[in-house]
DNA sequence: AGAGTTTTGTTATGGTATAACAATTAAAAC
DNA sequence: GTTTTAATTGTTATACCATAACAAAACTCT
């Protein structure tokens, strides 16, 4: 497991505080401009761990004095999506932090469809298999989209404890 | 690998048949009902091996005299999702005919970026390890999109020997 | 035929994403 | 440090994806 978020006790501000300073270090190294509106983006993004819309977002922004147009918060998201700061969950059409932006990699994600946390997965082994299950097909593998919906641990205790006193 | 749509030269009208066959049979078996409307987005979808856009196959739909309204679409690729006729592609917000609707399963899929041919592949040994892996983090896995982006056989060909001609 | 159920028609609206071009701001060149 | 150039942001418009809500029609079963 590369990340911990288990959502429930984890200090969450060190998520945010960690997640930024690489990403000053990444756009510093790689000459990109981390500015305002895309550093701004990538906090309230990094605000939980449940994938936040785009329009979510910029409304988020716009009550803060930013632009309100759709292609301030699509612009913002591209350039984080480019730089691996964030990950698109597609089949939320959501957008999530990245915990480890510093190793190119596509977002492997388990998805709590209770609580709607979505927690990334280290995927090492599995990465190898569907390469070479592609290449059995003669594909050439470029991009991965791997999402797993189910419950997570703690809306699993949630709905046993729920169940015995009902 | 379950089904062979190798788009260059398969008997793709075979396909279709063998779909539409298929589809009759589990609809009268559950006692389900292939309306005229289902079955024809159902043969649209099975056009060709590339995902289906719900507003695409709207308008064809359209112009055979069907209902033009987005309802109408929307409501026959609910019933085909839910008979496992055709998968959604997430990654696409497309739709696809399943070969193999007779088996429950989720489709996994292997996407062109270049011509946007689509095939499903078997995963039986991938599905193992994802659910191991799921159940590592105390997660319960119920559902899955597995989307594999990259360029099939037929294009990696036809670059290559772009290239050698360039 | 009548009652109940499923399917379809219709109108309206909400949610996601991009095109195109102008204005501004930051960086590079001189 | 002013000019030139490139990157970023502002603005308007539009395209694409999906569902809510309720009315009408068609089918099923008795
Ligand atoms: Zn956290
Ligand atoms: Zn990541
Ligand atoms: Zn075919
Ligand atoms: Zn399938």
């Amino acid at each position: 497991m590369i990340h911990d978020n288990s959502q429930s006790h984890h200090n969450h501000n060190q998520c945010i505080k960690t997640a930024l300073a690489t990403a000053e270090t990444l756009c510093t190294e790689q000459g990109q401009r981390l500015t305002k509106v895309r550093r701004r983006a990538l906090e309230l993004i990094w605000e939980s761990h449940r994938p936040l819309g785009a329009y979510q977002l910029l409304a988020k922004l716009a009550e803060e004095g930013f632009n309100s147009a759709p292609p301030t918060v699509y612009r913002a998201l591209d350039f984080l999506l480019n730089a691996g700061l964030i990950h698109k969950v597609e089949s939320m059409n959501a957008y999530l932090g990245c915990a480890h932006a510093d190793k190119a990699h596509k977002g492997y994600f388990l998805i709590c469809d209770q609580c709607h946390n979505v927690m990334e997965f280290d995927y090492q082994d599995i990465h190898a298999s569907l390469i070479e299950k592609a290449a059995q097909q003669g594909f050439e593998l470029r991009s991965e989209t791997i999402e797993l919906i189910g419950l997570c641990a703690s809306c699993q205790s949630a709905a046993a404890s729920a169940g015995a006193s009902a």
